[in-house]
DNA sequence: CTGAAAATAGGTATTTCTACGTATTGTTAG
DNA sequence: CTAACAATACGTAGAAATACCTATTTTCAG
């Protein structure tokens, strides 16, 4: 770790993780110049300070933490964020690296893997956790079916709770369409030949549809 | 807070969590003894030392806080439990409540409500947070509406997939009877009228159903 | 360019869910 | 006790989901 004293704002909407975090990156000899517990204040402390680098908890009331980083990158700020999240949700991350978010870190890693993406981002690189990607495979189920952008799409949609005819009306397509997708989405998925069974299988796993 | 070194062994799989409590509890002049990052070791530690007090995380790998505090009472160990948690559900808090749990915070709550809680139950009494327990009459949503004992059962069965015919050979019923008591439901919900509304509305209530 | 895969659309039939009735039998609180 | 409620059951009907077909048009990689 670069013996710098360089500066950093922290948010975190759990006060116990808060508490750690700051005693952890004392420990590493940084300068914590900001603790907060919501988005909007830390955005606002990020703002006014412009440090190198802030960490934030993706989850967080009034402003999550990804809408910080946005704003920050809309400010033309050279502030660098990392993320840290209990999820390592597949929307989340791609979303994240349409930012200029430079690290994703799930609460869960040992406080070596922050120490080391904290190393990397401050030398400018990225860091997201190999870990984060090995989980993104296994949980992602949908990619080992293999399914058509189209299916995705109609199965999202049934995780909505569309009914087939609202689907065909939003997609602009048949009914009859929108059946055969549903079809082939169960042969793909080899759910049960019963009823609703996809319904269920949607609702059950929406948050990996992403 | 009594000056006495109280012991206290702690655990969490976040280690960021972990530290932060950690530090926190040396601030209030408790004497951390050990701190642990699954239920097993901290089970172990605890059936070593006994000692007054464990803080643990409900949700953890190898043994959950309730399983570990389970154990305790069949041991017959005179150490207090406090559950740290980041859900606010109703089936956890009455699974705590028959355990020989002392304790159930929140994550989220502040670091005063934790001390407050940690006071309250080395002085013998048990702490439940109001804040707790506001939470869970705002979020079940089944107490407004009234539901009837068979309307639950059947309410859960249907959020666990089954079709009306299998719940009404599970519960040796008429087909029929199912089919009434569900349209009861859906109007004590409120639902829409519209197909597998009542499915898609237990599939996403599926935790508040008990 | 050509062939494979995907998206589109339709037909027919079955099963399930739901609505909206009625009606009988227990149970239980006033 | 009795009146209200819950649980039970049945009928009819329509909407929706699914299965199992065929068939055309697009798209895209080799």
């Amino acid at each position: 770790m670069d013996k710098q004293r360089h500066q950093v704002i922290i948010a975190d909407d759990h006060p116990i993780l808060l508490k750690g975090l700051h005693e952890f990156l004392a420990d590493l000899g940084l300068e914590v110049i900001g603790a907060f517990h919501n988005g909007k204040d830390a955005l606002d402390a990020i703002v006014d300070s412009q440090p190198p680098l802030a960490i934030l908890d993706l989850e967080m009331p009034e402003m999550t933490g990804l809408e910080v980083a946005a704003d920050c990158k809309k400010l033309g700020l050279k502030t660098r964020v990392i993320l840290l999240t209990l999820h390592k949700e597949l929307k989340f991350y791609q979303q994240a690296k349409e930012l200029n978010i430079s690290g994703y870190i799930l609460k869960e890693f040992a406080l070596n893997d922050l120490r080391k993406a904290i190393d990397t981002v401050l030398s400018g690189q990225e860091f997201f956790s190999e870990k984060l990607f090995e989980g993104l495979k296994k949980e992602d189920c949908l990619s080992d079916h293999s399914l058509t952008p189209s299916e995705l799409k109609i199965l999202r949609l049934i995780a909505d709770g569309h009914s087939t005819k609202e689907i065909a009306e939003q997609l602009f397509i048949s009914e009859r369409t929108v059946d055969k997708h549903r079809s082939n989405i169960i042969s793909k998925l080899n759910l049960e030949k019963k009823h609703n069974s996809l319904l269920i299988w949607a609702q059950n796993n929406k948050e990996n549809l992403y």
